[in-house]
DNA sequence: AATTTTTACAACCGCATCCAA
DNA sequence: ATTGGATGCGGTTGTAAAAAT
């Protein structure tokens, strides 16, 4: 029984892609666009599985791709998306426009946990590695997803506050408020909208009243300006990730439904 | 200069999820 | 409600290049 393999993997090449590999999948996506990446190894004249040449084209070929190193501003950011969502690489790229979920997740494993171990910071759970230090200062750091149970800040005042009671395991549920350090004279009413995160990755969002609409609420200011995740065209400005007040909880849909 | 070790990242693999039949 | 194919995601591996010995 089983599945069955989602290529013909004896006529298929494996390992590094050549040149020459690299313009018939340029050229049919060209032709053709995304989509259907079962059949088009054979429609593009490729020996290789579909799932390689979708690999290919995403991390590596697409044109609005950015590459080359990763801004002091990048770092910071997906660290604190990912003290935020973990290991969702994916919804991390989704806020840096540009970067594929690959790339950040390299970066991650090769940069970033070291950079962070070099400031005393667990960067599985973002507390600080010496907890008992921490403890003695009466300070705290964010809590990972899974272990968020404290209201805590970091700087450009980002506010974990904690779940609640229960929201654990798979459930990412954080009630997340951005705001400046320091208020302005009249500051803005709190807003509240649910992020959900559903099936095809994209964040479903919403005030609470207007959930099924699906209004956005440009989360891409957690992101950088221009991030692909924006869907109000950018036409209002992306002023800096602390200037931002807005509460909002990221929801796993599937694990609501049952 | 040769060899070994480390680093960086492209690519693969298996599982999860979605969705149409 | 169930099933199976297609796609997406995250963990892991393989390997070329760079650094160290």
């Amino acid at each position: 029984m089983g599945r069955s393999p989602c290529c013909e993997k004896a006529h298929t090449n494996k390992g590094a892609w050549t040149k020459e590999e690299d313009q018939r999948l340029i050229a049919h996506i060209k032709a053709n666009g995304e989509g259907c990446w079962r059949s088009l190894p054979k429609a593009a004249g490729l020996l290789r599985c579909g799932k390689s040449c979708r690999l290919r084209w995403i991390n590596y070929l697409r044109p609005d791709l950015k590459r080359g190193n990763f801004t002091e501003e990048e770092d910071e950011l997906i660290i604190k998306l990912h003290e935020f969502l973990g290991n969702k690489w994916s919804l991390i790229a989704g806020r840096l426009p540009g970067r594929t979920d690959n790339e950040i997740k390299n970066y991650w494993n090769t940069h970033v946990k070291r950079k962070l171990l070099a400031r005393g910071v667990d960067p599985h759970t973002h507390r600080p590695l010496n907890a008992a230090s921490a403890a003695l200062q009466g300070m705290d750091t964010p809590s990972s997803p899974a272990t968020a149970s404290q209201s805590s800040e970091v700087d450009d005042g980002v506010t974990l506050l904690p779940p609640p009671a229960g929201h654990l395991g798979g459930m990412i549920d954080l009630n997340l408020s951005i705001s400046p350090p320091c208020q302005p004279s009249s500051p803005p009413p709190m807003r509240e909208a649910e992020a959900r995160i559903v099936g095809d990755g994209a964040f479903r969002t919403g005030y609470a009243s207007e959930r099924e609409e699906g209004i956005c609420l440009c989360l891409n200011r957690l992101g950088l300006q221009g991030g692909v995740g924006c869907s109000c065209g950018g036409a209002s400005p992306s002023p800096s990730l602390s200037s931002q007040v807005f509460n909002f909880r990221f929801v796993d849909a599937s694990l609501q439904r049952s």
